[in-house]
RNA sequence: GGCGCAUUAGUCUAGCUGGCCUAGGACGCCGCCCUCUCAAGGCGGAGAUCGCGGGUUCGAAUCCCGCAUGCGCUACCA
């Protein structure tokens, strides 16, 4: 199988793009195919190179490598459409000759003026175009007077079937098509011929797409036929909506891979979510590794519901691969997030610190907040924080942890562990009551990661003055 | 307007070659256990007349028709 993914390049790489090609580069590796990049940049006014690294830096970042494409190159080559232009014009042309296409002198003006009386009886609308039957010697006139003209596919009576890997058969009547344009004005491919000719010239087998392409599909096919060419098998995705049934829009969720990359997503994560999307391994699995992705994907199992962007959902199993890491791999992840948040770790320090927050993350980004006690300056206390070191328990508590705390030779969690609980037991406080105020003085907050590890990875001076200064409080 | 696609609990979904479904799994929620807080983990629970209305059948979430709703396409956008 040779399958693509072909974006637009419009600034970011969209969820749902993201799934498209997911489904393309599981089924390419599932069968030891070739996944191929492409780049659909035929309007040349909305393209910039910074929108193409985005979705390249993407599309890596999740781990979907393009065997074929920018940057790596390939037999079947160029894979930007912008400079494949010879090739849509050359085939344009071709059609022109044979009868199958016409030069249309209509100004976009006129034509929309026509859709617009359309729109009142469109039952009665000609799908035709006048040029079409113009005779050759007004052609030949109209051209000589330098009038531009684009050139439209002749659309003939008859039906198209859709046969949809993921659908099933869907039947288009030709008469509701109109003759489309092949090349515009200024010789440039629209999309529809453009896609043709680049799946054909990339030997491409399967076209696994969003479900706003399948009304288009009819047309393409039409254009196979007509350049003589077999067409690709298609399958057509569902769209990924919000949880309002809506496309996705920043209104609910933000849509950019980016975003989510950014906020510590893990790639593995947003693969496995992104899998689920309108599809399933079975009646139970949710978790799946990208191993049994390959090896299980199929789009037999492809729904053809429109698929919801669940970011509760997201978020759980964005922890259950955080906790799947060892230790030493969310450190190096965690890196760049404690840095940015100004963090000074020694990877020692860092070693420390990550089981204590491993379990209490949805993204990496979490880590931030709770570990921001073991920062520098000591911690302001919340009011009604400051008010739980006023009790008296909570004064005898700290003091007599000073003392304990003061005298242990080894500052690691057991040994503090051992000798707080030592010395809430001679007081007689309960575990819970006696260790919250002691958390308030270290971390400045009634909820923190484990109490004797934070200690320990604050430092026996840091930890012992942050306790006195509770006591003044 | 036309054409196309879709419609299972708060949410995501399985099932859709009809009976094994008095509808399975997951998220979320609630409760209990564990527990230094918060999490994580374990156990249990509530929650769906399968969009609505007809029909076919001994039997329908599953097949057919109609309706409603949502979305897509209907561009010299991709």
């Amino acid at each position: 199988m040779r399958l693509r993914f072909a974006p637009s390049p419009t600034g970011y790489l969209h969820v749902g793009g993201a799934r498209t090609a997911l489904y393309n580069w599981l089924l390419a590796r599932h069968s030891g195919g070739t996944f191929i990049l492409r780049i659909e940049d035929t309007d040349q006014s909305r393209y910039t190179e910074e929108a193409i690294d985005a979705i390249t830096e993407d599309l890596a970042w999740l781990g979907l490598q393009w065997d074929e494409g920018p940057g790596v190159g390939g037999e079947h080559g160029p894979y930007r459409q912008t400079e494949r232009g010879a090739v849509y014009s050359e085939a344009a042309c071709r059609l022109l000759w044979e009868g199958k296409a016409y030069r249309c002198f209509c100004t976009p003006k006129e034509i929309a003026a026509r859709h617009e009386a359309e729109k009142v009886d469109a039952r009665t609308a000609r799908r035709e175009h006048a040029c079409r039957f113009l005779s050759e010697e007004q052609v030949a006139r109209l051209e000589a007077q330098g009038v531009p003209s684009a050139i439209r596919f002749k659309v003939e009576e008859g039906t198209t079937i859709v046969r949809d890997l993921v659908r099933g058969d869907v039947v288009f009547d030709n008469g509701i098509i109109e003759d489309f344009v092949l090349l515009r004005r200024d010789g440039t491919a629209t999309y529809n011929l453009a896609v043709v000719l680049d799946d054909t010239g990339m030997a491409i087998t399967h076209v696994v797409r969003g479900d706003d392409h399948l009304s288009n599909t009819p047309k393409q096919l039409m254009l196979y036929a007509a350049l003589g060419v077999e067409p690709p098998r298609f399958g057509h995705l569902s769209m990924i909506v919000g949880t309002d049934g809506k496309p996705l829009s920043k209104r609910f969720a933000d849509v950019s891979v980016g975003f989510y990359r950014e906020k510590g997503y893990l790639a593995d994560a947003m693969v496995n979510f992104l899998s689920l999307l309108g599809w399933s391994l079975d009646d139970k699995t949710t978790i799946i590794d990208r191993e049994s992705l390959i090896t299980g994907f199929s789009l037999d199992r492809v729904t053809s519901k429109p698929a919801v962007w669940d970011i509760e959902k997201l978020d759980w199993m964005n922890g259950v691969y955080i906790r799947s890491k060892s230790d030493e791999e969310l450190a190096e992840l965690l890196v760049p997030f404690l840095r940015r948040a100004g963090y000074d770790l020694d990877s020692a320090r860092l070693a420390r610190a990550v089981p204590l927050v491993k379990e209490r993350m949805k993204v990496l980004e979490d880590a931030v907040p709770l570990l921001s006690f073991m920062g520098a300056a000591d911690p302001g206390l919340e009011e009604d924080a400051r008010k739980a070191l006023q009790t008296d328990g909570a004064r005898r508590m700290l003091a007599a942890s000073l003392e304990a705390l003061e005298s242990l030779p080894v500052f690691e969690a057991a040994q503090i562990e051992s000798a707080l609980r030592e010395v809430a037991e001679r007081l007689g406080l309960k575990p819970r009551v006696a260790f919250q105020p002691v958390r308030i003085a270290i971390t400045g907050n009634k909820v923190s990661p484990p109490l004797f590890g934070s200690l320990a990875l604050l430092g026996k001076e840091a930890s012992l003055r942050r306790i006195e200064r509770a006591l003044k409080e």
